[in-house]
DNA sequence: TATTAGCACTCGCAAGCGTAGAGTGCTAAA
DNA sequence: TTTAGCACTCTACGCTTGCGAGTGCTAATA
């Protein structure tokens, strides 16, 4: 991302652009340099208004569809806005306690929640909200408890430290007697209790090192069983909710804007991608048009927040939406809830 | 549903009729008489085929958009044609390869196999698959167990006739010792053990039954979990693949036709409920057109049919798609893969 | 009696055309 | 530095026109 000065820009400069960002976030038309002039109470006359306008043009802020037309913001142009200009809100009560109350009104689980909250960030933002499960690589195993279904299989159950629980039927080609079992769900135990989802699945991935860390005779089962319980790969879900509200925006009235981006919204692993967790930037994220680079999603924003449970989870919520998008206000949903969220699977867990 | 005769149809009233249908599967446009005298080899003329169309027209099997266009099957046509002419294929050998291949290329849990299974049928069908989890209130319930996570949590495990495993951390507002847990747990298991989930689920609602059926000591907690356990209504989950499917289709062009389509789609309990097994009909069911009584369904069609899991777990799969949909291919893969499912949940759990 | 050729008629669709209106850029005056 | 004025550009919309596809009807035919 290029860096962006904003030290071209007077005031003037700026009032015209977060005008014409405002006025073009309400009406997703070209806006003409009357409109500003009136609407805005700058004591100028269009003519005015028009040669600032030629100005952030060159700058790259704005663009035309066509030679007589009024303006609309660029990518850059929201940038600089996004970036400088925009000041952050902070949301209204009103809505602080409708997000609040819907988790508090019923008992969920951890997936369950996860999964609301991208409804309720629809809901609140009129956007598609998006909701990402933790990565379980990081979650550190507090305990994991076996209990056995037939002789040649088990049920396991992982216990997190922040309270995530999970279980997975195992096959092991190999009749355990009960006394095993309790023998081997001790020693998983005590070997792997502490250590992240991640470690013990590079370690039940190599012979050498479950050799190292158990006794040699279970060995077989306990590479049966581990290998099968940490394959964590396919455990991040995706919840979308509010797809529909791309319908109401007039930049998607035809078919060939709105087609190629449901096409992309249902490979869930590609927006899994996009938003999965950046190390670099833990602070909310803010991706304008083409910059997420995805196909299909040229035309849309992202508002991105990680939230984490007692810092060990990490998920991620964010709000997708036109280029055109409020994003002050959307950046406030966003961090709030992400708070919220993080408070609440503390509390449940 | 009326019920629909086909005793006024001659054999050529039934060949035009079905070289209507199938040329319109094809184009999605109004057929011309010369069109079917000419492609389906009839020794007719246009002019006898018209005359042909009047009357199937005055049955109420076709219509036309306007006075001099060419005719489409009405909801009936396509009806009459379902019941009565559509010949039941046999999947081609290379797709119930392609079928089996997928369930069995991965270890798949219960819920990702029925997942999984929304995305086969999209592929296959080229339609909108869709994947509704059992109800869990047929599920005998094989064995519960209790992991105390701490004194006043616990998880509580359970396993079903069928192989399902599911787990729900429940609080208890009241200390309990080890003792105590192991107590509860044998007694649940003795009193519980075989009646099915949504049983369960009465009693546990039921101050009275629950006070006639455990020690008056242990009441308290047991309703607890009990309550807190068998709150299954919020467990039934759909899943759907291949929404954009829709976008390839003629019909859906325009925003207008599609955006109702979408939005119904996206309250998923609403597709639960249009898909919900039917008792009064456990074979395939086809719904066509607005037969489905769904705001925003009125141009599509529903196939479905049920799976089971040793008899006693009933979920829905189904294939959504415009009402010109090629039923009978759709009708073969979506018998088929409720066959595979059944099997491979039975086989894997 | 069933079929067909012929013909007049209907309707949708796309192309062409002209106009109204919105908005700009430029120039010259304030 | 700002602004009024004006010529210019481009879009959107409505209107007409002509073409082509397809029908229904009638009268002729096998």
């Amino acid at each position: 991302m290029a860096p962006v000065t904003t030290a071209k820009l007077n005031p003037r400069n700026r009032d015209v652009l977060e005008a014409i960002i405002n006025c073009y976030n309400r009406t997703a038309k070209p806006v003409s340099s009357r409109t500003i002039a009136r609407q805005y109470g700058m004591q100028l006359s269009p003519a005015t208004i028009r040669n600032t306008m030629a100005q952030l043009g060159e700058f790259g802020y704005l663009s035309q569809p066509h030679t007589s037309a009024g303006r609309i913001p660029t990518e850059l142009g929201y940038r600089v806005y996004v970036d400088n200009m925009m000041t952050a809100q902070r949301l209204p009560d009103k809505e602080r306690r409708f997000i609040r109350q819907w988790y508090d009104s019923s008992e969920l689980d951890f997936e369950e929640t996860i999964e609301q909250t991208s409804k309720i960030l629809s809901q609140i933002s009129h956007y598609l909200g998006v909701a990402l499960s933790p990565q379980l690589h990081q979650g550190i195993l507090r305990r994991l408890e076996l209990i056995p279904l037939d002789s040649q299989k088990v049920i396991v159950v992982l216990i997190t430290n922040s309270g995530l629980v999970k279980n997975q039927v195992v096959s092991i080609h190999e009749s355990l007697s009960k006394a095993d079992f309790y023998r081997i769900s001790r020693m998983l135990n005590e070997k792997l209790a502490g250590l992240s989802l991640g470690e013990i699945q590079q370690i039940s991935q190599s012979r050498a090192k479950l050799k190292a860390i158990f006794d040699r005779d279970m060995s077989d089962p306990v590479a049966m069983l581990t290998r099968n319980t940490f394959s964590l790969d396919r455990e991040i879900h995706v919840y979308l909710d509010g797809t529909s509200n791309f319908f109401g925006q007039p930049e998607f009235l035809e078919v060939e804007q709105i087609e190629p981006l449901f096409r992309f919204l249902e490979q869930k692993d590609r927006v899994a991608d996009l938003l999965s967790p950046k190390k670099e930037n833990p602070e909310i994220q803010v991706l304008i048009g083409s910059e997420n680079r995805c196909e299909g999603m040229e035309m849309c924003s992202v508002v991105q927040s990680t939230f984490s449970v007692r810092g060990d989870l990490l998920g991620t919520i964010g709000v997708i939406g036109p280029t055109r998008m409020e994003y002050s206000r959307v950046v406030s949903i966003v961090r709030f809830t992400a708070q919220v969220i993080g408070q609440h699977l503390q509390k449940s867990q």
